[in-house]
RNA sequence: GGAGAGAUGGCAGAGCGGUCGAAUGCGGCGGUCUUGAAAACCGUUGAGGGUUAAACCUCCGGGGGUUCGAAUCCCUCUCUCUCCGCCA
């Protein structure tokens, strides 16, 4: 969520950036102006009104300790009076804070200035490009087959206990998936992120201050007996954590990692692309996340993106970085690179983590600030990726190093695996 | 699920319906002292709106009500805690 005072005193700049994102802002903005304007008198008037009634009630106070009641009762009936005025300006005063809210809470954040422009994932640009494409043997399967051979996955099973988009990780497959989780989690803290085990549901108030709630409200899995939304990722909870807060600038900044699995709706997906492990309704992520300086938030997503790079390259997968140009960036972020790494038997680019720097948008709406020496709170930058997401990182892992001999496991993995090879 | 208690500033914890944005303690910040630190002592220390700056207004879990006046009284919702029951 933009902040008001920011889009009163930068109109211009706030509808330039956001043509960027090819949001055109200018009759939101017309209207927030317009309400902010009246906002602002209403209060006034309110405070004034207020004011007088403060002022009669001490009057009145006095004047029954001395006794003068006659001139109490003269006095209560002005007071009467006020109190409807002030009623009503309150009313509407209600009306407007919320007709607001509703207009601000539409806005898309403004993409920083690094964002290239454009309108779909053609556009974004590809930054960098790493290691080699496997050349795979005659026959070479894609991950869904392969997971069938070894029995590895049970895409059936999930769709049997629960549904499609819920797969059954079994033996040697369940152990690649937990030597995953282990990897990333052990190498998040080893680059200083603090370990956290958080609640795989959140409430709405959550759900708000990530930015799910209320534009993507059918994402989610809604628990409706008790209001709880089962979390889409990690960021979630953790950011949340420091929903209402106000730090110390000499706490920035807050490093955060958690392993979760991460539920998606995925309303209207279907067919060829979302085959296999492409995309599933359940799967595990290892997030990472900071709450940062506006200073230092830029250096900070350079640091997490060269981070998330270091662990593709222990994977020994090749992958891609692109910087998402505007059209292909999602609401609350400023700037995104996407990662990708190459699934070589489906010949397709597969995204595995998603870099961002949110700037205040999330903190805004989270109300998370923090404090310099005596001056105002201000708003903290928020910061997360995915370091990474499982079920794609799995299917490369297999497509890439099937072997006429098996599945190879990279280094990095064997000694949470405990196996070098599946056969 | 049943019964009871509670929700106040960063934390703990007071608060006869008016002088309460709120005692006190801890913590934080600044200072004195010290070679430095600790201790001790002194001072200071919530947030939002509004204004050039003030004035002023709002906020004691959320919402509503009583009253000239509510942190204090009433209603309601939510949440937390304790005990019992059930249970990984």
């Amino acid at each position: 969520m933009l902040q008001l005072n920011y889009i009163r005193q930068n109109q211009e700049e706030v509808l330039k950036k956001l043509a960027v994102k090819n949001y055109d802002a200018t009759q939101i903005l017309e209207l927030v102006s317009k309400l902010d304007e009246e906002r602002r008198q209403n209060q006034n008037e309110m405070d004034t009104l207020q004011s007088h009634a403060n002022e009669l009630a001490r009057e009145i106070g006095a004047l029954y300790k001395e006794g003068k009641k006659s001139e109490a009762d003269n006095s209560k009936d002005k007071s009467t009076a006020l109190k409807e005025s002030i009623k009503e300006l309150s009313a509407r005063a209600t009306e407007i804070e919320s007709e607001l809210h509703n207009l601000l809470v539409q806005i898309p954040n403004l993409p920083s200035e690094k964002v290239p422009a454009g309108k779909t994932a053609e556009d974004n640009e590809n930054i960098h490009e790493e290691g080699k494409i496997p050349t795979l043997p005659e026959g070479a399967l894609p991950h869904w087959e392969l997971a069938a051979r070894y029995d590895l996955i049970d895409f059936e099973l999930g769709v049997k206990i629960a549904g499609a988009g819920f797969p059954v990780y079994k033996g040697q497959g369940a152990r690649l998936q937990r030597a995953l989780i282990n990897f990333f989690l052990d190498s998040a803290v080893q680059f200083g992120y603090r370990e956290m085990q958080v609640p795989a549901v959140v409430n709405a108030d959550s759900g708000f201050g990530t930015g799910q709630l209320p534009d993507k409200e059918g994402q989610m899995y809604h628990i409706t007996a008790d209001d709880l939304y089962l979390i889409p990722t990690a960021e979630v909870p953790l950011t949340n954590l420091y929903r209402d807060t106000i730090l110390k600038s000499s706490d920035l900044p807050i490093k955060l990692t958690g392993y979760t699995p991460c539920f998606r709706r995925e309303a209207g997906s279907y067919g060829k692309e979302v085959r296999g492990l492409n995309r599933l309704h359940q799967f595990d992520k290892i997030e990472i996340v900071q709450i940062q300086h506006p200073d230092n938030s830029y250096g900070t997503l350079e640091d997490m993106r060269e981070y998330v790079a270091g662990l593709v390259r222990e994977l020994e997968l090749p992958f891609r970085i692109l910087k998402l140009c505007g059209g292909d960036m999602s609401f609350a972020s400023a700037l995104t690179y996407d990662f990708e790494v190459y699934s070589a038997a489906q010949q397709r680019w597969l995204e595995i983590s998603s870099v961002s720097n949110f700037e205040t948008f999330q903190s805004n709406r989270l109300i998370c600030r923090f404090k310099d020496g005596d001056g105002k709170p201000q708003l903290v930058h928020t910061l997360n990726g995915s370091a990474l997401a499982l079920p794609r990182v799995m299917a490369a892992l297999l497509e890439n190093n099937q072997t006429p001999a098996g599945i190879k496991i990279p280094e990095v993995l064997v000694p949470y695996t405990g196996f070098e090879i599946i056969n």
